[in-house]
DNA sequence: TATGTGACTGGTTTACAAATGCGTCACTCA
DNA sequence: TGAGTGACGCATTTGTAAACCAGTCACATA
C-alpha cells in the first residue's frame, strides 16, 4: 500500500534507513567472502548486532538482499563501460570496441578476483533477477547509443533498421554480458572480444 | 601397442564385432530411457547377457561408451546440416542460413524430443570429450567452406582473411552449437537464428 | 508508534553409514 | 588361445534421521 516510492522492489520499510546500509554492508562482507548459499539471514543479523527477523523489516527474502548486492556489482560493470566509453573524440567504431573490451574483462576480473560474488551474478542470471535484467537493458542502451551515433556520422550503414541492428548486436554479446554464460566463454577471453568486434563491426559498415 | 587402426578412442579388442554394436545398441536405448548417470555398465552388460568384466574387452570406460552414443547423436545433426546446404544452384548466402537454421532447428529438436540424449552431449560438451570437439571441429569446415565458396563467387568480401572471418563467425554460432551453451539459447530460439544470420551475413557483404 | 525479538512451521540441507558403481585381475572353460 | 566371469578395491552415491534455515507472527519495550 505505502511502499516507498524510491525503493527498489523486495525492499521494505523506510527506504533510506542507516540498518539497511548496515544490512548490505554486511551482506557484501559475507557473500563475497563465504558465499551466497553458506551465508544464512541469522549471520547478517549477528554481524550488525540484531535479531533475525529485523532483517525481514528492510527486505522481503533473502534473495533480496542478494539483489541489492548483485545491483552494486553489476553497476560496477556498467560504470566501468560507460567511463571507457564515454571519451570525446573518438570514433563509433573505437567506442564500440572499448564497450566489448570493458565489459568483458571487467567481467572477467569479477569472476577471477572476486569469485563468491561473481557466482551470485551467475545465479541472479540463472533465475532472472531483475537485478541482471536491468544490468542487460543497460547494456543494450549502450550499443543503441553508439549504433545511433555511428550511424548519424555516417560511419555506420543505415539500411538494416536500427531495431533489427541493435537486436542482433546485443544477442551476440550476450555471452559476454550474461554471468551465466561467460563462465563458459573464459577459454576464448583473450581472442574472443576482438574477434566478436570485428564481426560485428564489419556487419555496420555502411 | 596392436590397438586397431580404424577403431575411435576408448575402444579396445577387435574393432568391428558383433558385441560391440550389441553395447552401443543397448547403451543407446539405455541412456535415451534413464539417462548417461541412471545407467550402469552392469545394465548394458545384463541387456546383452554378459557379465560387466566382458564390456571392458571393449571400451575404456564407461565414458568410452558415452562417446560412442555421442557421436552418433551429433553425426545425425551434422548430417542434417550437410543435407540442408548440399543443394545446387542455391547462393552461399542462402546456404549460409540454412546451416544456421537446420543447426538450431535439430540442435533444438533433440532436447526437447531426446532429453536424455541431450544430457549426454551437454556432459560431453562441459567436460570437452573428443566428441564434441570432432563436432564442432565438423561445423566449422562447413563454416569455412560456404565462406570460400561465397568469396569465390564475389558474393562475400575478401578483405579480411579467410581464418579471421571463420574463427569469428564459428565463434558466433557457439551458443547454437555447443550442447551445454544451447540449453540457454533456447528462449531466442525463434528469433535468434535470423538475427544472428543475418548479423554475420552483412559482415559478410563486399 | 517505532524499534526490536523469541518462538514456531514446513521445507531443505547435512552428516554419515550402508549400498552401489567403476574398473581391474586372476581365473575358468571350451 | 580366445571367450567370458566372480570377486575385489576404491570412490561415489544414496537413504534417512537430525539439524538447520527462510520467512512469519504475536508480542515486548520505550
Amino acid at each position: 500500500m505505502n511502499q516507498p516510492s524510491t525503493s527498489s522492489p523486495g525492499t521494505r520499510g523506510p527506504a533510506d534507513h542507516d540498518i539497511r546500509d548496515q544490512i548490505v554492508a554486511a551482506a557484501n562482507e559475507h557473500f563475497s567472502q563465504y558465499g551466497y548459499s553458506k551465508t544464512t539471514v541469522s549471520d547478517l543479523a549477528k554481524a550488525i548486532g540484531f535479531s533475525k527477523a529485523y532483517i525481514y523489516k528492510f527486505f522481503d527474502s533473502k534473495q533480496a538482499i542478494g539483489e541489492a548486492i548483485c545491483s552494486n556489482c553489476l553497476a560496477e560493470i556498467v560504470a566501468a563501460v560507460e567511463q571507457a566509453i564515454s571519451v570525446d573524440d573518438i570514433s563509433s567504431t573505437e567506442r564500440f570496441r572499448r564497450l566489448v573490451r570493458t565489459l568483458i574483462s571487467t567481467g572477467a576480473s569479477l569472476f577471477f578476483n572476486d569469485r563468491k560474488l561473481y557466482d551470485v551474478a551467475a545465479l541472479a542470471a540463472s533465475e532472472s533477477w531483475p537485478s541482471t535484467q536491468n544490468y542487460d537493458a543497460q547494456i543494450k542502451r549502450f550499443v543503441l547509443q553508439i549504433v545511433r551515433d555511428g550511424r548519424e556520422s555516417g560511419e555506420f550503414e543505415r539500411k538494416t533498421p536500427l531495431d533489427e541492428t541493435v537486436d542482433s548486436i546485443h544477442f551476440a554479446l550476450r555471452p559476454f554480458v550474461n554471468p551465466l554464460l561467460l563462465q563458459y566463454n573464459l577459454d576464448f577471453v583473450e581472442t574472443a572480444p576482438t574477434l566478436t568486434s570485428n564481426l560485428i563491426l564489419r556487419s555496420l559498415m555502411p
